[in-house]
DNA sequence: GCTTGACCTCAACCTCGGTTGAGGTCACAC
DNA sequence: GTGTGACCTCAACCGAGGTTGAGGTCAAGC
């Protein structure tokens, strides 16, 4: 059902056909195109006005992929991808600065993570959570990518409980 | 703007209307709304059909807004507020048990992310991120509540490359 | 030269987590 | 008894992140 069929693959070429982006990167074709009109992704059109991809397309699919699964959000990747070159494949040192960057993010995230693990339960337990004074309920993180909805959590428990 | 206007509050009651839970809780009545019709909270309602709510629906909120923020979907939240005792106002033993399943929830999450975070830079650099033998691209968690699509991250890089 | 599967575009639809607005009721204060 | 603001329901809409399907084209193999 993926590539070992006798059918149209590209075979030896180093350009890579949508199909084959799918099969590697395991990411449905829709999903391709989808990153490719939201400006993630480029790729060259034959005479034929079918897509070809840079064998690079796989990083770039998945450094999305990773990104998405830590919960960083299309926009903020696409922003990030933009500081790779376009018309070139891009070295080693371009994916580093580009990862040295999540990496600060992730930092946060793990750390944000651990504090709220940390205080769960005693929070909970006691009925803290619902206290202005509670850790957990203080959105001191500068992440930008939380969640929906409103960005303060929980502000005041009044005089009652 | 909030408690203090001369408007009508419940005042000395001890049941609370959805717009001081809102004002409380810094979600929207909206939300809150939401929230009841999705099964997550309850309510008593009033002769002439408003919402009363229990003190409690307080704490029910913020583990709500809590686990979200971590990344856990509504229905997931549903199911362990399904717990809790719905007659009666829980107790801390209550509350504990539900923030403990939430704890190994987390520690999942946590160390996934440090894994991430420990092999994001070499692994974007050296290019094994599109590699099967690559520690990210594996999908040993049994989370459950990734990102949409599929849940494989990345399968294979082929001979190439 | 024809078949067949992979490819194309475009529009519609989906889930999640809500918000917004219309149209109407409740309840507290004066 | 009337005004005001908080409340009610219900339906429509939003943005994110895609999927599905219709209708049509491309290209590799026989």
């Amino acid at each position: 059902m993926v590539a070992p069929t006798p059918g149209p693959v590209a075979g030896d070429h180093d350009e890579l056909t949508v199909g084959e982006v799918a099969a590697r990167s395991g990411v449905a074709v829709s999903a391709l195109h989808f990153y490719e009109r939201e400006g993630l992704l480029t790729s060259r059109r034959t005479s034929g006005n079918q897509r070809r991809y840079r064998r690079d397309v796989l990083r770039r699919v998945a450094f999305i992929r990773v990104s998405q699964r830590v919960g960083i959000p299309l926009a903020a990747i696409r922003e990030a991808l933009a500081s790779l070159p376009d018309d070139r494949t891009p070295t080693a040192r371009d994916w580093y600065a580009l990862s040295a960057a999540w990496r600060e993010d992730l930092d946060a995230r793990i750390e944000q993570m651990q504090r709220l693990r940390d205080h769960l339960t005693d929070c909970i337990g006691c009925g803290c959570l619902s206290l202005r004074r509670c850790r957990l309920t203080n959105p001191d993180d500068a992440l930008g990518a939380e969640g929906p909805g409103p960005r303060r959590l929980l502000v005041d428990d009044g005089p009652g409980e």
